[in-house]
Order: C-alpha cells, then sequence, then structure tokens
DNA sequence: GTTGATCGCTACGAAAACCGTAGCATTGGA
DNA sequence: TCCAATGCTACGGTTTTCGTAGCGATCAAC
C-alpha cells in the first residue's frame, strides 16, 4: 500500500507543479474513484451497499477509495451511509452533463 | 495485454449494463487517459511531445492510451501529431471547467 | 551514401495497483 | 443468547503500469 493520495499543492503522479487540476487527473484517473462519486449522487449508501452498487468492488479498493475520498475533503460517513460533501456534490454537478455527452458518443462510435 | 477498451454499448469494467457512462467512467478511471486529452486541448502534439507533456510517461502505456482513445474516437492521429476529435474536443470542453472548482478545491483542503 | 537526428512505436522484466475470498470486531434487535 | 448487518482488514494471486533499451522508418546535412 505505498499509494499517496493526489491533493492540490503537492506534486502527483506525472507532475511536480501542484497545480490542482493536475491533483485532479490524477485523482479521478484511479479506478472507481468517479463511479464511487457517482453511485452516490442520489441517496448515502452504506459500505455493502456501495459494494454491490458498484458491482462487486472488492473491499479493500473501497476503503482504500473511500478513505482517499475523505480525505481530500469530497466525501463524508454520516449515520446512513456514505455521501458526498457540499465540495464533493458541486463536483459531481460537473460530470452529471457527460451522461448526455456519452450518449452521443455511444451513437458516434457505433 | 488483457485490457479491452471501454465502449458504450458492451460491458466494461465494473458494470455489465452497457450504459454510455459506465463507459465513459472506466475510460476515464485508466490512469493518463483525461491528463493526455488535456495536453492536447491546445496544439497538436507529437508521440514525444505528449511524453514530455506527461513528465516522462511510459511509452508502452502512451501508446496503449493513444490506440485506446483512437479506436474510441477521441483521438486522431495527423500530420503535425496527435489531436483530439470534434467528439474528443467536445469531451474536452466539458473538462475545462473543472479548473476553476479544482481552484476552490485547493484552498478548501489547504 | 553515410551520418545523425528525429519520428512512432515495441520488448520485457520489475514494481505498483487491484482483485477475490475469508473473516474479525462491533452494534443492535429478537 | 443468537442472528443479522455494519465497517473494515489480511493476504495471496492477477492485472496494470513503469523504466529502460532499442528497432525500423524518414529526412536533412555533409
Amino acid at each position: 500500500m505505498k499509494q499517496k493520495i493526489p491533493k492540490p499543492g503537492s506534486a502527483v503522479r506525472g507532475s511536480t507543479t501542484g497545480r490542482p487540476i493536475m491533483a485532479l487527473l490524477d485523482l479521478v484517473g484511479r479506478r472507481w474513484v468517479l463511479r464511487i462519486l457517482w453511485e452516490l449522487r442520489g441517496a448515502p449508501l452504506t459500505f455493502r451497499g456501495l459494494q454491490e452498487a458498484c458491482g462487486g468492488i472488492s473491499p479493500s479498493v473501497l476503503n482504500q477509495r473511500l478513505s482517499d475520498l475523505r480525505e481530500a475533503a469530497l466525501l463524508d460517513l454520516v449515520d446512513d451511509g456514505y455521501t458526498p460533501t457540499p465540495l464533493g456534490r458541486e463536483l459531481l454537478a460537473q460530470f452529471t452533463p457527460l451522461t448526455i455527452w456519452a450518449e452521443k458518443w455511444a451513437k458516434a462510435v457505433r
């Protein structure tokens, strides 16, 4: 477990400038990160609820990601499960319109 | 090299539904995918130009990603280097505002 | 016509990331 | 006390990524 999670202001994989966008690109370039956020766009989910929602992600990676996302201030664990912080919800909002682009993409590559 | 690149309409890692958004989440969840697109947002770049721009990405992975992105109809290799397709440029446009969010994020986690 | 510089790209062994399965400790209700 | 559900950890095996070296092609200069 040698991973150091990307945060703005410090060097990340592939960039030493500390530019926030580079930290973001590194963060979302990890498997499951966006998917986890995505599955939490509606109601909060428990650890095991997330496992199912993500199609059987292994608990070790899920736990790693949840720690990462909490440390990055994008997720919180509250009474009824994991849920995005306001900041995380803002990021999520930026990704929501991608469903529409993805549909278009689907038509193009078909 | 057992990777099968995610495309809308077929099963991807973590989802068997074929929903386009799932293919997208799988695609961008691979290392370097977004970064490569990002570095091509301005002028086209050659293979080696991309290598440098991405801070020394190994050529094997770069080549893998370039093939993936070309097969996904997001990238093209033209005379003066790799450049996004119109579709890829559209996707890129959705990610551009993330710089602003990332700045906000930087302030929040600091 | 050979040398040198660049191009896109490949081979391959090592390291890192990820996975699947099993199970632990805790909590709360029956 | 027993049962179910919670968050999470351990650990060995597989997949993905990395780092270095180098190949074949192209083109310009000498």
